[in-house]
DNA sequence: ACGCTCGCATCAGGTGGGAAACGG
DNA sequence: CCGTTTCCCACCTGATGCGAGCGT
């Protein structure tokens, strides 16, 4: 159930948007490119919905403007707008037995409805929106996307995600990262993440508890749209790599004036449910906002999140701490994360997690469902993707990536009914339980945790950057171009580099299909790492409050070894390259550090 | 001489903690 | 009074510029 969530596919075809808009910051029209994806899909029948989605109203102010169709079900409508039911949820009414339940890439979800609220009571059982834009022609156009760090979003989700906002702006962590399939190459796009009420409360975090508290104020002013600079762009565009929103900030400063391109506008302490919206132009109608462009709408259930001006929950606070590069000045020492009470899954090392993390390549070409988190690593890349871009996505026998699915639950632990209290908006990973036994690697392999480092990049938009002097001006475009003017040349990506699709393309069908991952490295790799942390750790006791919520203990086990495999799965990663030289550079990094 | 790579230093910006300020 | 917001702090990452070293 839960493994639908990492895809959801589009649920609204045709969207009027009421603030259609271009993005000041566009890319440059690009010829046809090569995909590196195949327009996966899957049959219309599974993934039906209706085309017609209604009218949106001409509330631009209201999030839900620009929500054409109401089963999107997490996102609250005020009542003044009163067009969203409360009673919308994500039902999990079809199945796709074709992709099988594999987490990240598990079958998408037909959306459907059902009693109950989503926000209100968040089953988890059907996240993914499924729905089938029609073309133009008549021909149904399939995209699904998914959530590259559902993993790490969904350790978050598990504790009620809160983001904090501020007046200068806040960027998202988790932020939101994409990867989308099945768009027309050539088609234009304009990618934006709108961020909408996700409930009508007023939220108060109390007793450990995030309790409602009143109603929400919907009189909320301001901008709730971040459109991706990159827009508009082309299908192929979209589909090459992820697309990053880690740029996105939350304010709740009305009177910003950075709102509108580069800020979201939200109140603290209420409820937010970020979604993904392409919308399809053309060059006659870039300046054109009243035309009718066809928009795909997404929503990930495990990307709510209440906004607040200071961390409620200490375990999000950890969480955050634990995982986002920016905070690794708050991290606590190695020791005290495995012997106190609260080493749970929240907070496993600081060392190995954010190594692990760091280590993560692209989500985008492989190894994403066990890359729970949210980084690509300029140093993995650099040191790997030039010698193999095809990535590891076929190393491990620790990917969650098995055809069983089963690895999956590696990334999601029980839900820890009694600590937030939270736990009707959060998602029943109860299925996921039981399986961590049978699948995860022995404690032992913590000692392989590695030691975080500096250098390293963690947002999608660095990663492309190294990608960019290593795999040429393919990538090199990724970062080096400048927001354009919409329609300006581009270079086409792929044109010049022919062999993307040939590399690039097994990954994903890798990934789709499940490719398993060798396990012979996996014998051999944990003795370099336990070498890293042995060299690296440097025990550096700093402040650190105590979880109101208690410990957590029940799924620590498993985070832990969770992280330790992605950690190895990075080793594995790392044994994959081809290059010796990619490899004894992949030691003196680690020993030198 | 020129171009390239590498390492270092610097700076801008992001992070959560904590105390003070604010407001109902 | 209490909950929330704001501000400042120390710490960290990442981008950039500069110079040294090296090869052509």
């Amino acid at each position: 159930m839960l493994g639908a969530e990492g895809k959801t596919d589009l649920f609204s075809s045709k969207d009027s948007v009421e603030e259609r808009r271009k993005s000041p910051l566009s890319g440059g029209k690009q010829p046809a490119a090569g995909s590196r994806y195949p327009e996966y899909g899957f049959g219309p029948e599974r993934y039906y919905s209706p085309p017609t989605a209604p009218k949106p109203t001409a509330d631009s102010n209201t999030p839900c403007s620009f929500i054409p169709y109401s089963p999107s079900g997490s996102i609250y409508a005020p009542s003044s707008t009163a067009r969203y039911p409360t009673s919308l949820h994500l039902g999990s009414v079809g199945f796709s037995p074709s992709a099988g339940p594999r987490g990240h890439f598990s079958p998408a979800y037909q959306l459907g409805q059902s009693p109950g609220c989503l926000y209100a009571q968040y089953s988890g059982s059907g996240p993914a929106l499924g729905s089938v834009a029609i073309r133009a022609n008549g021909t149904a156009t399939r995209a699904h996307v998914d959530l590259c760090n559902r993993p790490l979003w969904l350790k978050f989700h598990r504790n009620q995600t809160e983001m904090i906002i501020t007046k200068q702006g806040r960027r998202m962590f988790p932020f939101l990262s994409f990867n989308i399939a099945g768009l027309s190459l050539t088609a234009h796009y304009n990618v934006y993440v709108e961020v909408a009420l996700a409930d009508p409360n007023h939220w108060r975090f109390q007793g450990g508890k995030w309790v409602t508290c009143g109603k929400a104020d919907n009189s909320s002013q301001g901008n709730k749209v971040y459109i991706h600079p990159e827009s508009p762009n082309t299908g192929a565009h979209w589909m090459r790599q992820e697309i990053s929103f880690s740029k996105l900030k939350l304010t709740n400063n009305k009177g910003t004036n950075q709102s509108i391109s580069r800020m979201i506008i939200l109140q603290s302490l209420h409820k937010y449910q970020p979604r993904l919206h392409f919308m399809e132009v053309t060059e006659n109608s870039v300046e054109e906002f009243n035309t009718d462009p066809k928009t795909q709408s997404f929503i990930f259930p495990e990307t709510q999140f209440i906004a607040v001006t200071a961390y409620q929950n200490t375990d999000i606070t950890q969480l955050k701490i634990d995982h986002n590069p920016f905070a690794k000045g708050f991290r606590d020492n190695y020791d005290s994360m495995y012997t106190t009470p609260d080493n749970d899954c929240l907070t496993p090392s600081p060392t190995n997690s954010s190594r692990a993390h760091q280590i993560v390549p692209s989500a985008r070409y492989t190894m994403q469902p066990v890359l729970q988190d949210q980084f690509v690593n300029n140093f993995t890349q650099k040191r790997f993707y030039n010698s193999e871009r095809a990535v590891p996505q076929t190393s491990s026998l620790l990917s969650p990536q098995t055809e069983d699915g089963a690895s999956q639950r590696w990334f999601v632990t029980a839900m820890q009914h009694g600590t937030s209290g939270s736990t009707s908006h959060k998602l029943d990973l109860t299925p996921y339980e039981g399986d961590y036994s049978s699948s995860l690697l022995p404690y032992g392999i913590k000692s392989l945790s590695m030691q975080s480092s500096h250098g390293l990049s963690y947002y999608p938009d660095s990663p492309f950057s190294d990608m960019a002097n290593v795999w040429g001006p393919r990538a090199a475009y990724q970062r080096k171009m400048t927001p354009s003017l919409p329609w300006s040349p581009r270079p086409s990506p792929t044109a010049g580099f022919p062999e993307d699709s040939d590399k690039v393309n097994p990954q994903f069908e890798d990934e789709v299909t499940g490719g398993g991952l060798t396990s012979s490295w996996a014998e051999t790799q944990p003795s370099s790492l336990s070498l890293v942390k042995n060299d690296s750790y440097t025990p550096v006791c700093k402040r650190r409050r105590l979880s109101l919520n208690g410990p957590s203990t029940e799924d620590s086990p498993v985070d832990i070894k969770c992280e330790d495999i992605v950690s190895v799965a990075s080793g594995s990663y790392c044994k994959e390259a081809p290059s010796s030289k990619g490899m004894a550079s992949f030691y003196s990094f680690y020993t030198s550090y």
